[in-house]
DNA sequence: CGCACATCGTGAGACAAATTCATAACCTTC
DNA sequence: GAAGGTTATGAATTTGTCTCACGATGTGCG
């Protein structure tokens, strides 16, 4: 007994029930009262059910027609809620802005966007995914993710790169560290040390993409630390050196525990892109997104 | 702009969902592959948003299509919970028993008999509706409830009348009081009496429409009692006299406070119907509700 | 890298279903 | 019991959905 209901005839029931007569609901619904006649003439033979009391001329609903009503009056509501949700995809109001950060210290500055970001746009579905932070970009093809915080762009098709800003990766140690006597320090310089990072992959790392590898130096030790907390904690106490954004070591610069120095004399500058896809690039709530993370940016080079 | 999803697509989204991509999907519902591309097609032009990322070949929800599944998971069920609600209507199962009663003492027997037969046909809606206790039949007619009990069957075309059981009325006294000396009661011996009854209409009264009225005799006053047992306890301690039927009187017939009398030498005879629908008489149901109800009246006269 | 394979998209025509028009049947009311 | 309002019906028409056949596009394997 295949039944045949259809969103159309939650509808007829809703607007019969309300206004009290096909002809009304015809009017309502823009068709003609045979077509709703014939409309639930159908229900009824499928469903093998009396839906209306056909005794008195009001058209009245029997009490299979009332159950029938309150599936309508459950259901319809969330197909609107969901048209509604579609319109704003469609004017933009609304989206999805999934982002994989693949720096791992870029939390400092990305919350507080986040925050504002909300704000402004209540309808994007904002997320931040720090596990698939590997694969970001065939992630972002597969539109598993939105955008990708990334400091090393690559030309890809469909992938656009927009510059947030740039930053330098600076040496912390302890004031008491022998390093600390050197204007700056080099690779060879690690050689002795024990270098606390945060728990990824070395490539994805400045100090080993920018300065360690490409001089063929194995520090003497690598302890990973999830929090910068905790990672600058480590430093004062002497127990390692590392290696953070400058934006982090800013906070840090005033306290009389730590030294910074430079990496190499000239100092290593990098930049730091949202990658995102090119269909979404132009899009409103993304190019503010972006605009917040370059003021985000310029406000903490202040401090 | 109008959007036109249907169940339809809900179903197909989910299945495509489900079995990875539009052959396998295709086959479940039992349509061709080209079908659903089709449908997605027109939901996408109409809805305005991309509901599936198109770059890999296992074809794979999009933000908005997840969005649209969320949707289908949600509303499917409802709409397959309506089906089977309305198959059970169909096969006898299921339906709607809103009880309208006109005799208010008989709440008595109906509520156990209603307890049983909420067990065996737990997916009928039972109800009572003392409320509209006045033009029942007119509200069993227009649907309003299914079945009315009642003591004045009429020849309506459409209803039946199908006798539950007979009773009497019987004249209710403190054991103390003059009446008791009597054998029976007649209309006349009212003419001095304080009358409690149920706060009904008079015509709906045994004592009223089978007695007073024809023999035009008003009693000296008549007071309007809720409850049963507040009725007898009036009647015990001498505030008046009740008339009851014999069913509830035989619960204090061994008790010594009180005295029952045949109303005129003969005693009245009453029967109890269950108006139904013609269309309703012979569901299953509705026949098990009679046949219950018969085996608790004599259960009652048994007592 | 390219070929075979699998998956998805498209257009035209066949088909089914919903709607309309015109009108009949019905209930209600005065 | 006639009038006015409300629902039902039948045939024709419109609308929309599906199928068929083929083209386009990725995918995986040698």
């Amino acid at each position: 007994m295949g039944m045949h209901i259809e969103f159309r005839h939650l509808r007829t029931i809703k607007a019969i029930h309300d206004y009290g007569g096909l002809a009304r609901a015809a009017e309502v619904l823009h068709i003609t009262q045979s077509a709703l006649s014939h409309q639930i003439k159908g229900i009824e033979e499928q469903a093998g059910v009396e839906l209306f009391v056909r005794r008195s001329k009001p058209l009245k609903l029997s009490a299979a027609g009332l159950r029938l009503l309150a599936a309508a009056e459950a259901i319809l509501p969330q197909v609107a809620a969901l048209e509604a949700e579609f319109a704003g995809l469609q004017d933009g109001r609304a989206g999805r802005l999934h982002i994989a950060i693949e720096c791992h210290a870029c939390f400092e500055w990305l919350f507080p966007v986040l925050d504002q970001f909300r704000k402004a746009w209540p309808e994007v579905d904002v997320d931040i995914r720090p596990g698939l932070a590997f694969d970001a970009l065939p992630a972002l093809r597969k539109e598993e993710v939105d955008l990708v915080v990334s400091s090393d762009p690559e030309d890809l098709p469909g992938t656009d790169f927009t510059p947030l800003f740039d930053y330098e990766p600076v040496f912390l140690a302890a004031s008491s560290h022998p390093l600390a006597a050197k204007p700056w320090v080099e690779a060879e310089d690690f050689a002795g040390e024990t270098l606390i990072t945060y728990p990824v992959e070395r490539p994805r790392l400045d100090v080993f993409s920018q300065l360690l590898i490409p001089a063929g130096v194995e520090p003497a030790a690598v302890r990973q630390v999830e929090l910068t907390a905790v990672i600058l904690l480590l430093v004062a106490s002497n127990r390692g050196v590392a290696v953070l954004p400058d934006w982090v070591v800013r906070e840090v610069r005033l306290n009389s525990d730590y030294v910074t120095r430079k990496l190499t004399r000239d100092g290593i500058t990098r930049r730091l892109y949202a990658a995102t896809r090119s269909a979404d690039t132009a899009r409103p709530f993304m190019a503010h997104l972006i605009r917040l993370a370059r003021q985000e940016a310029v406000r903490l080079q202040r401090r």
